[in-house]
DNA sequence: GCACAAGATTGGCATAGACCAATCTGGCCG
DNA sequence: CGGCCAGATTGGTCTATGCCAATCTTGTGC
């Protein structure tokens, strides 16, 4: 690979086409850019498909493509999720999917194996997705262990997982470590967040700990690669 | 998207396929796979295409396609990369590919941002490969402020970047901030990183500073999105 | 003027095929 | 037996095309 391939030629023209365009303009269509260039389409829509998965560019079937906004917002470990959006100017909100008691049997065998819980023992599953100014930014699936009565009238009312936890079932997660990896879209993903199939999303494993050590909390949260960013601090013992 | 687009179904069944089989083990052709399937090899491709940027099957043009291994190698905040990779049984690298001792000028604006230095500052710019087995896992870009006198010929002494800005500058990096990020592999990250051109990395934006919250460290980091994960833990305040 | 339907446009997905580059295998020669 | 070369094979990239689904625009009817 001596030459830099086509599509990517056409990639770097494209930004700089739209180097100093404001957000949402629209560009010239795939098939237009296509004769322009002088290529197929199946090229110049490998060409955007990389710009979209950077957020460069966002496309809508139908519509047309759009120039994108920067890549607006990050989560800090062990800051609130709404004060982190707030703080760079972005409205946050969580949608719940579903909130299960389930108690563990062998299609819960990795939950448990993050949980150290054995067979029957009880625990609280919460699916939702995070949003931003009323755009899906990831969807997490938080699996806390316990009984824990009433749940799920408690967090709805109180909207934060943390806050609900600490207020009234008295845990307090005072620890957490995050496994981060990149993570292709499947069709769920794709689904919720609306991101295309096999886009690059940011996966964060997530397992809180209390002040005993004890695990609390194992969350796995997806996250869109081109809207969000993952923020840690760390301070040398 | 009512339907499952044919290609995610043939990824699926080629997962079946392989779930049991070794690392390293020769799987049917494209064209092999596509007779099978009774669908295009472009359609094939794509369902290879994602299996490779999970790190589950690996590629070689003239050769052909083999299961890849499992992803064994993570990174900690603020703990040595020779350490956690030999922690779970991987024999770590680094390859110096530059040094440079540069003035900050106007292409060196991105740089010289993050560790606040005017025009006309000394620093340093040292790229290295990291490899584990002998194969490449990412890319570094580091900077790092000040004149800094053999800084070259002690680096290359020690191997270690940290260890020499302590023993040799009285430099000490005693608090980090990570931004992670999903990142495309251009042209350079493919060649070096010997990955697929588009396939999705890991990006880690490090900042470090000494005792006195001074910016003495700033690094660009691009890790393999198959083979490579993240890991930072933090405390409650 | 507003609502609905039809047609046009645009992106989404897949096919069939061509050609090139990298690797492997087998045969030949020293 | 080992090394080298040629041919076969496999992945890598691109083209041209077709068809479908989603969105937008325009025209018609009330």
């Amino acid at each position: 690979m001596s030459e830099l391939p086509k599509y990517y030629v056409y990639k770097m023209r494209i930004l700089e086409m739209i180097a100093d365009l404001p957000p949402g303009t629209l560009i010239p269509t795939e098939r237009t850019l296509a004769l322009d260039f002088g290529t197929s389409r199946t090229t110049v829509r490998k060409a955007i498909g990389e710009l979209v998965a950077e957020g460069r560019l966002t496309r809508t079937q139908g519509s047309g493509t759009y120039t994108g906004g920067p890549k607006i917002t990050h989560v800090r470990q062990l800051t609130s999720f709404t004060e982190d959006a707030q703080a760079i100017g972005y409205t946050p909100s969580s949608e719940i999917l579903e909130i299960e008691q389930l108690h563990v049997d062998a299609s819960h065998a990795v939950e448990a194996g993050h949980m150290q819980l054995t067979p029957g023992a009880p625990f609280v599953r919460i699916q939702r997705v995070r949003l931003g100014n009323g755009e899906p930014l990831g969807l997490e699936t938080a699996c806390i262990p316990g009984e824990l009565e009433g749940f799920e009238e408690r967090l709805r009312e109180r909207g934060s997982l943390y806050a609900t936890l600490r207020e009234d079932f008295g845990i307090r997660i005072t620890e957490v470590e995050d496994g981060v990896e990149t993570y292709l879209a499947g069709p769920e993903e794709a689904r919720l967040l609306k991101v295309e199939m096999g886009s690059p999303l940011l996966r964060i494993d997530r397992t809180g700990f209390d002040d005993g050590g004890r695990v609390v909390e194992w969350t796995v949260g997806r996250f869109c690669g081109d809207r969000f960013r993952f923020v840690a601090r760390t301070r040398a013992a």
